[in-house]
DNA sequence: CAGTTATTTGACCAGATGGTCAAACTGACG
DNA sequence: CGTCAGTTTGACCATCTGGTCAAATAACTG
């Protein structure tokens, strides 16, 4: 009997195909710029059936925001305390920069969202987001006071790298208009590794 | 006659409260999702006494953008080419860090639409600001071979720059939610400075 | 196959929104 | 004061949009 699993087959997979639709929408076009219709057309569902699905727009784009949300917070929590500072900091860099090439959408979803004050994810910043970065601030900090990096703003830090990699993503009309044929991800990487280890090194 | 002057001075006043209304509102809301309605009510206007004066909301929004480039461009234009390079970007990344304290409203707007694919202003990035940015790529690169500089890819630099500035202003409400009491604008100035001086100095 | 549940849809609705228009009002100028 | 260009507005309209609903269809179970 069907009525025992609380989510079916199909249930599965059109939530699935909706979602991954709902990305593209909303990244493109932010909140209110998207249509349910639109939505649903790029799904491939008509509009009454997508709703079946997500009773409103807002609970489709809550939905796909708290599944991306780990994903995207992923490499900071991978930074190994434990691992060799300069390092870990270069490994999060070059994760970061990856997934701005690999899921641009993602990133401009998010873009889009705090740019307009995080109506919809305040919460979220303030409770996990900032204990996340509240434990990586202190771990940086603690391997400042060990001498194995530079001294610096720790927060500002952090800013800094989600600045630099969400950019190729987030304004990456602009980042292709300016650089012609030439593919930015081809020399960020090495930018950037060039950039952190200038900052991070300890002066001898 | 008033009918020699093409504007008057009632249109002057009303044009310039409606810019800054609609500024208020498009950096908020961004195109789609800002309402004529939000724009009158913000300028203490009716409806269709604002549209006498911008017959389309597009055309207002138009009318805010071009408005904003000169001012969002001067920064860059300013920078000498007869300059000591290092002090010319640091002054540079100073004035870009200003004016995000002092015009998150422009940034925003800006960041909007370059989100969205820049739908209203490729025209103006390929033309007028890609020519800017080649001209002062080229500056950037003859400090390099002049040995002024650390040789590194000059277009990625300005990314850097405007990425690590315009963070500050498009993502203020994370930014802020982060740092708690601590003003960001505190700090960001002198981070910046050392970030640059770090990633220009050339190794002797 | 029959019954039951899950899924899908066309038709529809109420409110929001961009834009129009004729009429009323204001102010500068002779 | 009268005139007339310039300004303002209430009422209105067509379209878009989020969401509803009853009825039809498909899927699964026994």
């Amino acid at each position: 009997m069907a009525k025992s699993q609380n989510t079916t087959r199909i249930q599965q997979r059109n939530r699935a195909i909706i979602l991954d639709a709902a990305l593209d929408v909303f990244s493109q076009n932010g909140f209110r710029g998207s249509t349910v219709d639109q939505i649903a057309k790029a799904a491939g569902l008509s509009k009454p059936n997508l709703l079946y699905y997500y009773p409103t727009k807002e609970s489709i784009f809550k939905a796909v925001l708290s599944d991306l949300l780990d994903t995207w917070l992923d490499p900071l929590r991978a930074m190994d305390h434990d691992g060799e500072p300069i390092e870990e900091i270069q490994a999060y860099v070059a994760r970061k920069i990856e997934m701005s090439r690999d899921f641009p959408r993602e990133s401009r979803l998010f873009a889009h969202e705090i740019i307009q004050g995080a109506p919809r994810m305040l919460e979220t910043l303030s409770t996990e987001l900032k204990d996340l970065v509240d434990e990586k601030t202190l771990v940086i900090e603690r391997w400042m006071n060990e001498g194995k990096l530079n001294r610096i703003h720790s927060r500002h830090l952090i800013f800094s790298i989600w600045s630099l990699t969400q950019h190729y993503a987030d304004f990456e009309v602009q980042v292709r208009t300016l650089m012609g044929d030439e593919d930015p991800y081809d020399a960020a990487p090495a930018f950037l590794e060039t950039l952190y280890h200038r900052l991070l090194t300890p002066t001898g």
